[in-house]
DNA sequence: CTTAATTATAACATATTCATACAAAAATAA
DNA sequence: TTATTTTTGTATGAATATGTTATAATTAAG
């Protein structure tokens, strides 16, 4: 169930939307003080932010910029006058969504579900690395080809991804190894042998055949060769 | 400043991106006529390119294709459905990245950034030194020349590297040993010979003779000549 | 022309690096 | 829990890059 967290003062107002939103499916959570916003907002991990740009003590665009620095989840602004939303604008909050007071409630219910989906599709979708010979999936750990589709582990997207990011340079064993694993911990070096030859493998069958080259003494490295 | 073309026909849709891209930091530059689209793209000489896939009179596929031809810019596709993806990569126009409508403008952003700062720095490390008669590229370890390219050790990499940075000018035994080696470990002065033979044998078998030089009593040096 | 210093070559030895296979441990799912 | 997947550790062997030694070739000076 998706979570949509709702920042107003109006108690009465908080309160329908709640059940309203919880009604239609969502799990809506309120919140009741403000002096502490941007931490609790985050703190809830929330799908979705209906914020109102009036709040006692402080205020909405400053809490949306907050918010944006540690994540990019959508945030609808709830504004009290029509020329509010061209000042946001022009201040570039971050925030993605506005709607006027008073609103239809059944229209803000469409435009939920509407960002929702859209977000839902548009990070499943955007972390796709295209590397001539396949893609990766980042968000998906996957890698894709001629239409079938490839799960990777934890440990082959790392160095997949690290492969690719560096794509047509040599890469040691150390920095890979730093990407992998915290530097703190101590892992046996055979041990990213281990996993390289591991990855190898799983390319191989998936037709990926010699697309990770070992250079003697120096490192890997991607081919890029398409 | 980093300079976007978008190639969108939704004009709603790109003065918004524009306007989004210039508060973030960028030049954004539209493109408002698709009928010569290529040429102007190309005249813009962008850091990155915004193309929408569905454009009226010509695709965005002819014109990705076409701007490969003529240049490695990164190109971002917009596409409406999922599966066009698919489709896309099965043609391997050459773009790099995509993004499907709807798309989250923050998640654009991102992406947008991180392509832009991958191919800053791959610019940055253009570790390809072009020496008139070979290319030698210290990324991949190897020196490449008539399409053909030759694999280099660690030690050949690190000679030859020392040599073309001080291209024309005499480097001494010592100089070599010490930018081979470090200065703890004491190891045999004739080892650097060895070294030296083994690298000229391997540049003469790629049909390389007598790019190093010796100069007795003085050191070596890298033959110019063109 | 000799001789001594320097550099080159060849053959050999060693050390490093990596791949493979298997086992154990840890994490995750059923 | 148990079962399964994933990750990590260890042992072995092969490949190869590099270092060592011995000997030959080259060069400069006397």
């Amino acid at each position: 169930m998706q979570k949509i967290v709702i920042v107003e003062d109006d108690e009465k107002l908080r309160n329908e939307l709640k059940i309203f939103l919880e009604k239609n499916g969502y799990q809506a959570v309120i919140l009741e003080k403000f002096n502490n916003a941007v931490k609790d907002i985050l703190k809830e991990n929330a799908d979705l932010i209906l914020l109102d740009i009036n709040l006692p003590f402080t205020d909405g665009e400053f809490i949306c910029k907050e918010i944006r620095k540690e994540s990019q989840v959508p945030i609808i602004m709830v504004t009290s006058r029509d020329n509010e939303i061209d000042e946001l604008l022009s201040m570039n909050y971050g925030a993605d969504h506005y709607v006027t007071k008073p609103f239809n409630i059944q229209i803000l219910l469409a435009k939920i579900a509407s960002i929702l989906r859209r977000t839902n599709m548009s990070e499943m979708n955007q972390n796709r690395i295209n590397c001539k010979k396949f893609i990766l999936n980042v968000s998906k750990s996957t890698i894709e080809k001629d239409n079938q589709v490839l799960e990777l582990t934890k440990n082959e997207l790392k160095i997949l991804h690290y492969l690719v990011e560096n794509m047509g340079k040599i890469v040691s064993r150390e920095q890979i190894m730093s990407y992998l694993w915290d530097s703190e911990s101590f892992i046996d070096d055979n041990t990213l042998t281990v996993n390289m030859t591991r990855l190898r493998n799983k390319l191989e069958e998936f037709g990926l055949k010699d697309v990770i080259e070992t250079k003697r003494g120096q490192g890997y490295i991607l081919n890029e060769i398409s």
